[in-house]
DNA sequence: AAGAAAAAAAAA
């Protein structure tokens, strides 16, 4: 049987049909080479059938209990036209078909006599020889090795039916782009979907015997699978975009689990005999475990008012009764707009119970621009769905971020998983039935530890990057839209993302809408253009226009056809007004405000923020010098930046939360100071003490920055009330320094280097403390929030420079431009990476302009230069570095030399080796320093700095191995010195030794 | 003339 003919269904039926011999049932898929297979007593090889059965059940599995109402609606449409069960079956199979014909090539088959290991290659010979006597054409002659993914996008579309790969030309017919959309599709299972030169080298020579091989095959697959290969053609159109990303996603998620040698029995015609529909029905039993034991079902939630919801909160505040009362049903985008305090994080909450309720999300994810910020909220959100799951229901959350594997409620959430039921015990079908009864709990299943795999858990909580990455191709990246498309998604903080982020939101936010999800906007007062552009992105993915092109908030609630509802009455009255006094003082250099701040502020904790890591080391160094003669101890005097280990920063930042918090009993903060904050210090750092931490300080000194982070550092000062008893009737001073020039005018970065802030931004906000200068006191003025503040921002960020004849204008009008550069190359940077659903004359995005590949962004690829490499945030390039100490005898990870570094290497997946895998991984995390790359300049590869030997748990890493004093042992790195106090500094030389 | 922050590699 050639590819030429029409595929037939049933022609092949074992032990019914005599003609036809089972080779084809010896073709294999997986070998167990880490053992997990044998370890239970299996086969040490898995049939490509058995493979294929078992991603297909769970396919289908996930279609019925994970996938949220509106996914499945899309499914149904692209894949059954409109007839859900139909579709189910058609997935299925297709999924099913993700290795097939890719492993059912010769090419593939002999790679098992490639096996390493002994004991496998003894199994290989016998497997060979066992085929070769059923009929499986093979002679050991060892080929070409070629991606199988690639194989199966070759040569799948013609299997399936497609004319126009038919070997006859005469017979040649048209292109069936959807059969070539989803096999290329299906070819990018290894995380990269292939273009169409990728996918024309996977060209094999196959002989009519193995053409007929995988008809069969298929033939058979489709037979268990209720596939009717003759309509399949007409049903396959996946023309809705996100449709592509959804397909891909599901077959990677399917196999992954399918994959996994601890939940799916290896079966070959020896261990399971010959008769398939039994290997069908228990590839179904394992899927359905497998489901319930990931807790792969969606939420079922039930009808609740708010006060059952937050019992803690009963009595909602004026815009948080505004939603509910706004009875929101159905796909919705909602934006909030609301002072802190004003209870945004729980109408968050609410709303991700009333969409999935009305629409039939499997959950939630919330997205916050820091990890830390995502480990507070992952805590709050899983005590909001202990309170609200019910007593029936189980599910994970998990905090999805770079470190979540060492984040405490990510362990606390693994802790509960494993005290849990033993989920074995229960079957699926009991996720339906009311009256079975499981202890109700949030947990987190360590199967979702692994990198791509956070956002596939029903419930998640972490950073914004994963939001920022999913519409930017890299590997996997279908893996993060298909998680992230069946939930409710909520944008917390959405005023703080610079505009490369926020510009990639809107393209995360448009496929979002295309497959029917909800999105949900928190923010302070948003700048209108950004919520001009959120609605954008939002009936971009639509397709539609919305009913009012500028709404003005403080809530706005867009349906699924833009339709635009605003709740003005709602702002809450609650926002307690701040006055902040700022005075300008003239920078006079560090020796002169090291003595200032040593003599002027002797009792209290002052705070200095400075714009960069050299200045913030300057001071330091100059008030180490000086505090001796001023009677201060070199302990009451720190330093904190970004350029210390993780587990170093991580202390500082600590003890300064014990020492400068608030009372570390939550019940005495009301009314009792911290017992341990200290008569005084002198705490110097950079813009790591701007935001998250919580502490407070009596006096604060900061750079010129930008006027929003101006108020943002303000707020450290006074910080908890009980710190300021002295002071009640007084809004804190706060000192900004700047360095004049000649004119009077503030010395700032050239135009076009690239200074951390904005040079025109930094003189507009210098600007705006002058004008509020009041005429009788010309050095201090005071700022009311928001009356005063809120008109300056809009300004800044809003407004073309004002006309007039001062040098400050004619200075502003001089760097604006170079400001309106650098965002259109912020933006820029954005459009060279952002995938979205439909462009602007709304074209549907097809499945070529998905293709990327291995080298993507690697740099030798013409198409996909490495600066359009998937990034979720612009700024300085720098490099994760893992510090190690140099003892004479061992290397361990602290200088005292007390913590003896295990450097072996572990394999992830093999059973022994997990915990000590997972140990590793924290102590490389708690043990990185970033270094920016200019730091290290035209220095080779890092990777090949001075390692300690043997270290195979090193390669590829960069290293920094230093002596127990902190310098590194390799001499190209001589400029860096690391210390625990100072952290990481490439200023200091060490001197060089003296010469007699 | 350059900060903080986040991210990154299994399905043979």
């Amino acid at each position: 049987m050639g590819s030429a003919q029409p595929p037939t269904q049933r022609a092949c039926s074992p032990g019914h049909d005599t003609r036809c011999s089972l080779a084809w049932l010896w073709i294999w898929a997986k070998t167990d080479r880490f053992g997990l297979s044998r370890k239970r007593g299996n086969s040490p090889w898995n049939t490509l059938l058995a493979h294929c059965l078992d991603t297909a059940a769970v396919c289908g599995a996930l279609f019925d209990h994970y996938l949220a109402a509106p996914v499945r609606a899309r499914l149904a449409d692209a894949f059954g036209a409109g007839d859900v069960a139909k579709a189910r079956s058609i997935l299925m199979f297709l999924a099913a078909t993700h290795d097939m014909p890719g492993k059912a090539i010769p090419d593939f088959q002999l790679g098992f006599l490639q096996s390493r290991d002994p004991e496998l290659l003894a199994h290989a010979r016998h497997w060979l020889a066992q085929a070769q006597s059923h009929g499986l054409p093979l002679d050991s002659t060892h080929r070409t090795a070629r991606q199988h993914a690639h194989v199966t996008a070759r040569y799948l579309p013609g299997l399936l039916g497609c004319t126009c790969c038919t070997d006859d030309e005469d017979e040649t017919g048209p292109e069936h782009h959807g059969l070539h959309a989803i096999a290329a599709l299906l070819g990018g299972h290894h995380g990269h979907v292939p273009n169409s030169s990728c996918i024309g080298t996977a060209e094999c020579d196959l002989t009519p015997a193995w053409k007929s091989l995988q008809r069969e095959l298929l033939n058979e697959l489709a037979r268990l699978l209720d596939v009717d290969l003759t309509e399949l053609p007409a049903l396959v159109r996946p023309e809705r975009p996100c449709v592509l990303p959804l397909f891909a996603g599901l077959v990677v998620h399917s196999d992954w689990i399918a994959s996994d040698e601890s939940r799916f029995t290896y079966r070959t015609p020896e261990t399971a005999g010959t008769n398939t529909d039994l290997w069908w029905r228990s590839s179904r039993e394992e899927a359905a475990a497998a489901i319930r034991d990931l807790r792969l079902h969606r939420w079922q939630p039930t009808e609740m008012t708010w006060a059952e919801q937050m019992p803690d909160t009963p009595q909602p505040r004026p815009a948080q009764k505004a939603v509910i009362d706004a009875r929101i049903t159905g796909q919705s985008l909602v934006i909030i707009e609301d002072t802190t305090g004003g209870g945004k994080t729980e109408i968050a909450q609410y709303l991700t119970h009333r969409l999935a309720l009305t629409c039939g999300y499997h959950g939630a994810y919330i997205a916050l621009p820091l990890r830390a910020a995502s480990d507070q909220i992952a805590r709050r959100y899983r005590d909001y769905l202990t309170a609200i799951l019910g007593s029936r229901e189980a599910a994970n959350l998990a905090v999805v971020h770079g470190s979540a594997h060492i984040s405490e409620i990510n362990r606390e959430l693994k802790e509960a998983s494993s005290a849990n039921l033993d989920p074995s015990l229960i079957n699926i079908t009991n996720c339906d039935d009311p009256d079975t009864h499981q202890p109700a709990s949030v947990v987190l299943h360590t199967w979702y530890e692994e990198r791509s795999r956070g956002l596939l858990s029903c419930f998640g909580v972490g950073t914004i990057d994963q939001l920022v990455l999913a519409p930017q191709k890299s590997r996997h990246w279908f893996l993060r839209l298909y998680g992230l498309v069946n939930k409710t998604v909520v944008i917390d903080e959405a005023h703080a993302y610079e505009l490369y982020q926020q510009q990639l939101l809107g393209a995360a936010i448009a496929w979002l809408a295309d497959a029917g999800s909800s999105v949900v906007i928190l923010s302070a007062t948003l700048p209108k253009h950004q919520r001009h552009a959120l609605l954008a992105a939002w009936c971009s993915g639509l397709q539609t226009q919305p009913s009012t092109p500028n709404p003005t908030g403080p809530i706005t609630i867009v349906d699924s056809q833009g339709r635009c509802r605003t709740l003005t009455s709602a702002r809450s009255k609650t926002s307690r007004k701040h006055r902040t006094r700022i005075r300008l003082m003239a920078d006079p250099g560090p020796e002169a405000l090291a003595h200032h701040l040593l003599t002027q502020h002797t009792t209290g904790i002052t705070t200095v923020i400075r714009n960069t890591f050299i200045r913030a080391e300057a001071l330091h160094d100059a008030l180490l010098d000086q505090a001796e003669k001023q009677g201060w101890k070199p302990e009451e005097i720190l330093l904190l930046h970004g350029r210390f280990f993780e587990k170093d920063r991580a202390h500082h930042q600590a003890t300064l939360e014990a020492k400068l918090g608030p009372h570390p009993d939550p019940a005495a903060r009301a009314t009792t100071a911290n017992p341990d904050r200290p008569e005084r210090l002198l705490l110097i750092g950079t813009q790591v003490l701007e935001a998250s931490l919580d502490y407070c300080t009596d006096h604060l000194y900061t750079d010129l920055c930008p006027f929003d982070l101006l108020l943002q550092r303000r707020g450290r000062q006074w910080r908890h009330t009980l710190n300021r008893p002295r002071h009640k009737h007084l809004a804190p001073l706060t000192h900004v320094l700047w360095t004049p020039n000649e004119d009077g005018l503030p010395c700032l970065p050239r135009p076009g280097t690239p200074g951390v802030y904005d040079p025109y931004i930094l003189a507009a906000t210098w600007h705006a403390l002058h004008q509020h200068m009041p005429a009788h006191a010309p050095l201090t003025l005071t700022l009311t929030s928001p009356t005063d503040t809120q008109p300056i921002l809009n300004t800044l960020y809003g407004d073309p420079p004002p006309d007039g004849q001062t040098p400050i204008h004619h200075l502003l009008r001089t760097l604006y431009p170079h400001w309106q550069r650098r965002l259109r190359d912020e933006r820029k940077a954005a459009e060279g990476r952002e995938l979205w659903p439909y462009d602007q004359n709304g074209n549907p995005t097809t499945y070529e302009e998905l293709a990327s590949g291995p080298s993507h962004g690697a740099g030798d690829d013409p198409d996909h230069p490495a600066h359009l490499a998937a990034r979720s945030r612009l700024g300085t390039p720098s490099i994760d570095v893992i510090g190690l100490y140099q003892h004479p005898d061992r290397i361990t990870w602290d200088p005292a030399g007390h913590e003896p570094a295990d450097l072996r290497r572990y394999h992830p997946y093999a059973d022994q080796d997990q915990e000590a895998h997972r140990l590793q991984r924290r102590h490389f995390l708690l043990n990185t320093v970033h270094v920016p790359h200019y730091w290290i300049g035209d220095l080779p590869n890092p990777t090949t700095w001075t390692k300690p030997e043997p270290a195979p748990a090193l390669t590829d890493r960069p290293t920094l191995l230093l002596t127990p004093d902190g310098s590194p042992l390799d001499g190209r790195l001589a400029h860096l010195t690391y210390t625990p106090q100072t952290g990481l500094s490439r200023r200091r030389r060490p001197q060089p030794p003296v010469t007699s």
